[in-house]
RNA sequence: GCCCACAUAGCUCAGUCGGUAGAGCAUUUCCAUGGUAAGGAAAAGGUCACCAGUUCGAUUCUGGUUGUGGGCUCCA
């Protein structure tokens, strides 16, 4: 019998030094593991830092570290749980609960008792305990939340302990064979996190760090984190004057000019697509009396995240959905079967009043657009118009080139309205809808609205942070709640199934992610300015002002630069402004009735003729 | 809302171990008319987020408020 870590010696010698653990079928074991006998090399994988496994192992295992040191620092620690991440402030965090709190001034000591234990090189070991005996264990320590985790597991677990010279914890395993195995180490950020995600328990303090092999790795990880918060939307909005959001009006935003052209173009885009799909577009008020509210679920449900203002003593809502005001257009004039299903979209102006702490530059915020509609349709059309939706989704996002699109299946949540069979059909159909389009999605359960379950398109920001998007949600409840009817082929009046769905979900959200997706170079259709003109000096002024009104003429957004700046410095500012295009004018140009044009990124410039260069601009758009 | 941090000129940031502040860019004016990433000079620009407290004196220290950033919870 021998061990893993013996047999890579032996058999895999290059691995020796980079193995962390070894696969064996599905299964990751410790190097420290025996293998079986008759082990020839060929039953196992070496993992290595190299895979996303690996990665997480390693930092797993960094977790442990920053456990141990925080542990020798303030002995009265209790831990919770460590996990590795793939995304977010850091690799790895653990949950801790201590008297004392912990501030990024302790970084820096908790850095050094980490250093200490990587150069002290703990073998890290393993020991096995029956449920019982591991909570007596942790129990004598007083680690309330190690035994609220065992208590969890099946009777019959096998519970494993991993220990590293001073320090041991509850886990699952496995881990790096040593702690010398760290080449760089540090904490990145700390915030508080409910117990168990729960907000009505107490909060314990989230310790985030990274932890690479080497410190070059460490290096480049900064790097990328620095090129990725150029991207920022936050950052770019206010580079490109797009727009801003005031002390006054937390959550809601001001579009200036350029901002609002990119907002603008996105409803032009998803007019033209709703129009060929027998969506109507309609508008409808913005306030409403709380009654409407009421009959509609939002009083019971939704109520907090509501604003209300008075008038008369009636109160109003502000509304946060537009659902009730299409359902209210809906119910004018007697509709039949032969009218659905039946399409209303509608650009929404919604406000929500999003707790403080929640509000993310575009992503998030209190005051928003849906490219809303709802679809009013019997039970069997649901199938082919949530199939219709989706391929909508798809064509849409395909568009402006997304190709990392998380699809999710939201259900029933605790607080809802609406019958458990109904919630049951409704499920069901999106499921249905979502295997029959071959969609890769997962279930997302107790998240879905509160009148019924919802499929989320969601997207990543510059750092990976997911954003729903476009969603599809099927609502048994609020049409009957608030009256809907229609004449059925038989003569006999029955309730709408209603659709709620959204494709860009809310322009500002999705502005937001086009903005970091594209790193503020906008594609032609999208881009605030197309073209920059740059004459090269006074002495072709009327030429250039010729040019301008040709372009615009022409349907484009133009911006004409004739001061006196050298040409040099109007290349810089146009680069900067990330302007598609810039046509640079001087006596040749203007001779030739040319155009110099050099495109955004490109180092040369290529002479066009007029019409030329139209006919290239006009190919651009959407 | 909760945890940690931050808030200085239009922007990006220095700075003051407590004696009311500075740079670069942008802005304005003047000179320069220059061919693809910054021509030169001058001027103007700040109740150091807001409100209290400590102090002879607070932008600096303390407390609170508001906003922002990173998380948690919650959501498009």
């Amino acid at each position: 019998m021998s061990t893993y870590s013996e047999l890579i010696a032996e058999k895999q010698p290059s691995l020796r030094k980079k193995a962390l653990a070894v696969k064996v079928g599905d299964q990751l074991l410790d190097l420290f593991r025996e293998a079986p006998n008759g082990e020839t090399g060929d039953g196992y994988k070496v993992v290595t830092f190299d895979t996303d496994e690996g990665k997480m192992l390693f930092w797993h295992s960094s977790a442990h570290i920053l456990a141990q040191a925080v542990r020798r620092i303030w002995p009265d620690a209790k831990f919770d749980d460590g996990p590795a991440l793939m995304s977010g402030p850091g690799h790895f965090y653990y949950d801790i609960y201590l008297e004392h709190k912990i501030s990024e001034e302790d970084f820096a000591r908790i850095e050094a008792e980490v250093e200490k234990i990587v150069s002290e090189n703990h073998t890290i070991s393993r020991r096995v305990l029956a449920k019982s005996d591991a909570l007596a264990h942790f129990q004598s320590q007083a680690e309330q939340f190690k035994v609220a985790i065992i208590e969890k597991l099946p009777e019959s677990a096998e519970i494993s302990l991993y220990s590293q010279g001073d320090f041991e914890d509850l886990c699952r395993g496995p881990h790096v064979p040593s702690t010398g195995v760290f080449g760089a180490f540090k904490l990145t950020a700390i915030s508080g996190a409910y117990w168990k995600g729960d907000a009505s328990n107490p909060m314990l303090q989230r310790i985030y760090g990274v932890s690479f092999p080497d410190n070059k790795m460490l290096k480049s990880y900064i790097q990328r984190l620095e090129e990725a918060k150029k991207r920022d939307h936050r950052k770019l909005g206010k580079e490109l004057e797009l727009f801003h959001i005031e002390p006054t009006t937390p959550g809601m935003v001001y579009w200036h000019p350029k901002g609002y052209t990119i907002y603008t173009e996105l409803q032009s885009y998803i007019r033209r697509k709703l129009a060929l799909r027998n969506y109507q577009e309609l508008h409808t008020p913005t306030i409403a009396d709380k009654t409407l509210w009421e009959k509609s679920g939002h009083w019971e449900v939704f109520r907090e995240n509501m604003f209300f203002t008075e008038s008369e003593e009636k109160i109003f809502a502000v509304k946060p959905m537009n659902c009730p005001c299409h359902v209210t257009v809906f119910n004018q004039g007697l509709k039949s079967y032969r009218d659905l299903p039946l399409r209303l979209a509608e650009f929404g102006s919604c406000h929500r009043n999003e707790p403080s702490g929640t509000l993310h530059g575009l992503m998030r915020v209190r005051a928003f657009t849906q490219d809303d509609a709802h679809i009013f349709c019997t039970e069997e059309q649901i199938q082919e118009e949530v199939a219709n939706f989706i391929d909508l989704v798809r064509e849409v996002y395909t568009d402006f080139g997304f190709n990392d699109i998380l699809v999710k299946l939201s259900t029933r949540p605790e607080k809802r309205v609406g019958t458990d069979e109904n919630w049951d059909r409704a499920e069901k159909a999106l499921e249905v809808a979502l295997d029959t389009k071959k969609l890769d999605w997962e279930l997302n359960p107790g998240e879905g609205a509160f009148y019924g379950p919802k499929i989320e398109f969601s997207l990543r920001d510059c750092l990976d942070r997911v954003w729903q998007c476009g969603t599809i949600q099927v609502d048994f409840s609020m049409p009957g709640r608030l009256g809907a009817e229609y004449v059925a082929s038989d003569g006999s009046r029955k309730t709408p199934v209603m659709l709620h769905r959204a494709v860009f979900g809310s322009l500002e959200r999705f502005i937001g992610i086009l903005i970091e997706e594209y790193a503020g170079k906008f594609p032609v259709w999208l881009s605030p300015i197309q073209v920059s003109i740059l004459s090269v000096n006074e002495e072709v002024n009327d030429y250039s002002k010729e040019i301008e009104k040709l372009l615009k003429e022409n349907g484009f957004r133009v911006e004409l630069n004739i001061s006196s700046d050298k040409i040099g410095y109007k290349i810089r500012e146009w680069t900067q402004k990330k302007i598609n295009y810039a046509v640079v004018l001087g006596a040749r140009e203007k001779d030739g009735r040319e155009l110099a044009v050099r495109e955004r990124g490109e180092q040369e410039t290529k002479s066009f003729q007029i019409q030329e260069f139209i006919d290239l601009l006009k190919s651009q758009l959407k």
